[in-house]
DNA sequence: TCATAGAGGTGACAGCGTCATCTGAAACGC
DNA sequence: GCGTTTCAGATGACGCTGTCACCTCTATGA
């Protein structure tokens, strides 16, 4: 039933899994190797029989999440119901949903964990492949590389923003509005 | 000549500078309270009798870059030799600028060192306020919050994946390129 | 059937943030 | 001028962390 592969297997998802939830509960500062162990039900030497260190189990969580993200990203392309816009509208806000209610995995998703320095780069890039083909079809191909950089770092930086409370008191804005602010700009500049 | 007054404010000075030189030189986990004592030339414990915790240290490194910047931004809107789009325009290069030279700091900059959410806004406030006044003046006061905070929160994170090393390569543009395309949208939109 | 590989448990180590405690010198009241 | 207070800095100690070496046990494959 179990075999030796399907049990590593689920170990190792066990261990991502029991990261993800102590990242959600109670920041990074809560996601010790010890706590991972303990949450997958072993012990704290047993991650290391997974992962060759924390950063490297760190860089696995955020890479399913850029997994998760990128299905989101591949369906929204796919639905022929939207315009390009609605579509650019769509991921764009797919992140902001991440950064409200996984603020820490969202920040995991946009940080650099040290070491290699772009292992997270890497984790996101199929996410980054299916917005640039979006993003070309909203504003051509010539000028996706440009827009399409211009618009998941204002993103990214806009939910940042939103994800430390800085908007909403502060700008009295929303990342929402900022979101179809900058779309309509784009937009328009074509 | 030294007073005690003055001798402790040189010691918090040599704290800040030396914890700012960890920083630069290995990263935010080069920044052990140990390493800080020891690099301004005193002992583990030392730098408790100037901050109440590590965090307290890192906000106040924080807030020390935030003064630079602002002054900075201050002296550009001072500048009546600049258009209102040339002060945005030198405002948000000054932001690349700091996150090319300065990586870690800039991270730590628009970080959320745990616990209170937003010490780290309330460094940066004098900052903000006058590139708000510099938005004011390009796209009028009622628009001032939603362009300044889409303006920074882009800045920010086109920075961000500047510092990261996903610009050149990846997309294939310069974070100066995309501020320029950005301030010239801001612009026109008006 | 038996050797092996590999998952998981356990003891140990250095480094970390932090605190209680001690020391010595500057500041201050008289 | 002298005793007292205050406070910067030094030091020992504690618990927690990431990580490793070593041990145990069981599924696997010849």
């Amino acid at each position: 039933m179990t075999s030796r592969a399907e049990s590593a297997a689920a170990s190792r998802r066990a261990l991502i899994d029991a990261a993800t939830d102590l990242l959600d509960l109670g920041g990074l500062e809560a996601v010790t190797m010890r706590a991972v162990g303990a949450r997958a039900g072993m012990t704290r030497g047993a991650p290391y029989r997974h992962f060759p260190d924390k950063e490297g189990l760190l860089i696995a969580v955020g890479t399913q999440a850029w997994d998760r993200l990128e299905k989101q990203v591949r369906a929204l392309r796919a639905d022929s119901s939207l315009s390009p816009a609605e579509k650019l509208r769509g991921v764009l806000t797919a992140l902001i949903t991440i950064g409200r209610s996984q603020p820490h995995l969202y920040q995991l998703m946009f940080s650099n964990p040290t070491g290699d320095p772009d292992a997270m780069v890497r984790a996101g890039q199929r996410s980054h492949d299916e917005f640039l083909a979006i993003v070309a079809a909203l504003v051509g191909e010539h000028d996706a590389g440009r827009y399409g950089a211009l618009l998941i770092g204002s993103a990214a930086g806009i939910t940042g923003m939103e994800v430390d409370g800085q908007l909403g008191d502060k700008w009295g804005t929303s990342a929402e509005e900022l979101v179809d602010t900058l779309v309509a700009m784009v937009a328009n500049s074509r």
